[in-house]
DNA sequence: GGTATTATTGTATATTTTACAATATATTCG
DNA sequence: CGAATATATTGTAAAATATACAATAATACC
């Protein structure tokens, strides 16, 4: 390498990952507890330095899949932090990415140097090191973002579900309130959202019909010059 | 350092910048002629490897002004690539921003390994070195999202400008048409464009009106519940 | 004054959004 | 089995917004 090359050379870069989930109780972000330096001990995001010889974004899917075992899963890459002092062991640029999970289907399991593995509620994240907070706050508002207008919002449910779930889902994460009929008569003429034939079971009230996305009505839509926005 | 550390500390990271303009013609690019290794005697994106002592955004600035000699624009940050492969001389990290400007108001000196800079229309790139091309047809997207939105289209036109005017950036870079008459509705109604008491001088024809962005009134909007979407 | 060129404006209709409450379907309990 | 409980489901009228469409106005130039 051309000596003058070299002082450039010097960095690391990570990925740090914001995973959502969504239950009854409303949106969730995962954390893991630390047991590695630095800030050994501490809840945090789950995120690692790279190794150099993959790609990016298999790096992404890497880093979440060691320390929680979830594997192919909805990611999206949010942004780059890189600012000189947010590592105290050198240079670190770290890619923050977003990723959405069905909390049901998945199982974690927390390894690697990861401690253990939790859900915290949105509103309830504690001090983070790093620059996790400033990622998270990031995370949260991309998301708000784009579950408007791209169909993002049903990796977070259930493959069958309500419309009741799904209307808590948007009212959850755009932190507003949605009049019943109008929801669903707009939910409904977007098309992508079809009827299973099914009902809920084991509710102790009229159960609710439950419906599916169709990814494939979708892309049709998208396709031509359709446009969703809730 | 940790010696288990080291091999995750030998990445560079670059910046690469997609800087947009607009005039009569169009939407165009600056490309710079690249006099440097690898790919000298190129047209390229204005980017290079960034020093590892100043924040990312900074370093983003310092590229473009390093280069193009272009000072105080309007940056975002749009994406970063990390293909194992995108870079001939080692492991390099791009973090790609755009750029928005008001090409009658910048001078563009073209400096440091920069041999040349010129526009080039956005229909008429080059095949660029690195993964430019892709990084490009990112940023080409993004402003189309982002330009329906948000009030950034502002950026690229004078400060006073027609309504004529921003309905032909507004259909450049949307691709499509608007009506005459329905476009100035919509705009006026939103309220942030102001009439400057000014009309066009010099033209030999019916002179237009000239408007101004309001920041001030945008911001007021946007706070509150508005949202724009053309 | 006439011509050429672009700027500016209004209205009727269709579509979408909004506001609002009664009825339906299941379980549980007495 | 009927009543109570709990949530699901649905329609309509009014308001707001979007769309389609063409005639008149203001300047420079000849």
């Amino acid at each position: 390498m051309d000596p003058n090359l070299i002082p450039f050379f010097k960095a690391a870069v990570s990925v740090d990952n914001v995973v959502f989930g969504f239950d009854q109780s409303g949106l969730k972000v995962l954390l893991i507890y630390r047991g590695a330096d630095p800030y050994r001990n501490c809840w945090a995001l789950p995120g690692d330095l790279i190794s150099l010889d993959s790609d990016l974004s298999s790096s992404a899917e890497k880093v979440l899949q060691d320390l929680t075992g979830l594997d192919k899963v909805y990611m999206e890459q949010i942004h780059t932090f890189g600012k000189v002092d947010r590592h105290p062991f050198g240079r670190v640029f770290t890619v923050a990415y977003f990723a959405l999970i069905k909390i049901e289907d998945y199982n974690i399991h927390p390894s690697s140097w990861a401690e253990e593995a939790a859900w915290f509620p949105i509103s309830e994240i504690p001090d983070l090191p790093f620059d996790h907070n400033e990622i998270l706050l990031f995370a949260k508002d991309q998301l708000k973002t784009k579950i408007r207008r791209q169909p993002i919002g049903f990796e977070l449910l259930p493959k069958y579900f309500t419309l009741t779930e799904l209307q808590k889902l948007y009212e959850s994460i755009l932190e507003t309130d949605f009049d019943v009929r109008n929801f669903r008569k707009k939910i409904l003429s977007m098309d992508f959202i079809t009827d299973t034939g099914l009902k809920q079971s084991s509710v102790t009230h009229r159960p609710a019909k439950l419906f599916k996305y169709n990814a494939k009505k979708y892309s049709k839509l998208s396709s031509s010059d359709f446009a969703f926005d809730l």
